[in-house]
DNA sequence: AAAGACACCTGTCCGC
DNA sequence: TGCGGACAGGTGTCTT
């Protein structure tokens, strides 16, 4: 489910309940998640959160003892609760602050992740590799262009390869390709620079947009106050089974890299 | 280097 | 009501 702009509401929600809190415990009650989480997480019990920050969809916690990697996969999300609140279904871990709060995750499908390193966590080995940020000035027409390029496949593919550009699923691909006016089919080298000049701007404002929303709530997301995402009103393709809010006529779907693609072939070409 | 298939896991929904 | 199958917001890894 997160992409980039729940991750993004995700870490906003948890700044201030806490950043320069002390951990008091950790508790792990599944450590099967996609990776398993490493025992050593265990040495953070007294550590101090002294930041937190998004990179692609990860989001690391830096501690006075050392770094955690979280990963929200397809159904994770973050929950504030009182220490003493009962776990919810899927809570696989909890982390109390002295304070007398907590930090829990919940995660149905398992394909989170919680990691640990002691050194910088950009040059972890699934961080380093990644493309730029999308609402950062490093995404920006000549540098997609360049992408574009050298790539024969569809662009849909192109702009949910973590490595050209981050952030970017299934929902706000098929969105920002709607809002740029592009069939999701179109091979990336055979597009022009000014449609893919829209599409860069039509990525950024439909981030922007859904950030300000929230978020997007299909089924498992909440924010950290348990609050659904809004930005699921705003949607124009994705999940559509009806007709094209443009023109009327049906939205397709049909699959590409193994995920359902929707768009409107009259509106995008 | 690039592209595609597959794996991981649980819940929900739809048709019969 | 129950059962089987399709499908779901991600992405590392393996094979072509």
């Amino acid at each position: 489910m997160p992409e980039l702009p729940e991750v993004e509401t995700t870490v906003k929600g948890l700044r201030p309940h806490c950043l320069n809190q002390t951990i008091a415990r950790i508790q792990v009650f599944q450590p099967r998640l996609r990776w398993p989480i490493p025992e050593h997480i265990q040495q953070l019990e007294g550590a101090e959160i002294k930041t937190i920050t998004r990179r692609a969809k990860y989001i690391l916690m830096q501690t006075s003892q050392g770094h955690m990697i979280w990963h929200l996969g397809m159904s994770g999300s973050m929950r504030i609760l009182d220490a003493a609140d009962p776990s919810a279904a899927h809570e696989h871990v909890k982390i109390d602050f002295e304070n007398g709060q907590s930090l829990r995750y919940i995660d149905p499908r398992r394909f989170g992740a919680l990691l640990f390193t002691n050194s910088d966590p950009f040059q972890h080995k699934l961080i380093q590799p990644l493309g730029p940020e999308p609402l950062g000035k490093d995404f920006n027409i000549d540098y997609l262009q360049r992408q574009c390029e050298k790539r024969a496949t569809a662009i849909k593919n192109v702009i949910m390869d973590s490595h050209c550009v981050v952030g970017i699923g299934n929902i706000y691909a098929c969105e920002s390709l709607f809002l740029a006016a592009i069939n999701p089919k179109t091979r990336a080298s055979r597009i022009s620079r000014k449609r893919l000049q829209r599409l860069v701007d039509s990525i950024r404002q439909m981030l922007q947009l859904a950030i300000k929303q929230g978020g997007t709530t299909l089924q498992d997301f909440t924010q950290t106050d348990g609050q659904p995402g809004y930005f699921a009103q705003s949607l124009n393709v994705y999940g559509n089974r009806g007709e094209c809010p443009n023109c009327a006529r049906v939205v397709k779907r049909i699959t590409q890299g193994q995920r359902s693609t929707f768009y409107c072939s009259h509106c995008q070409h």
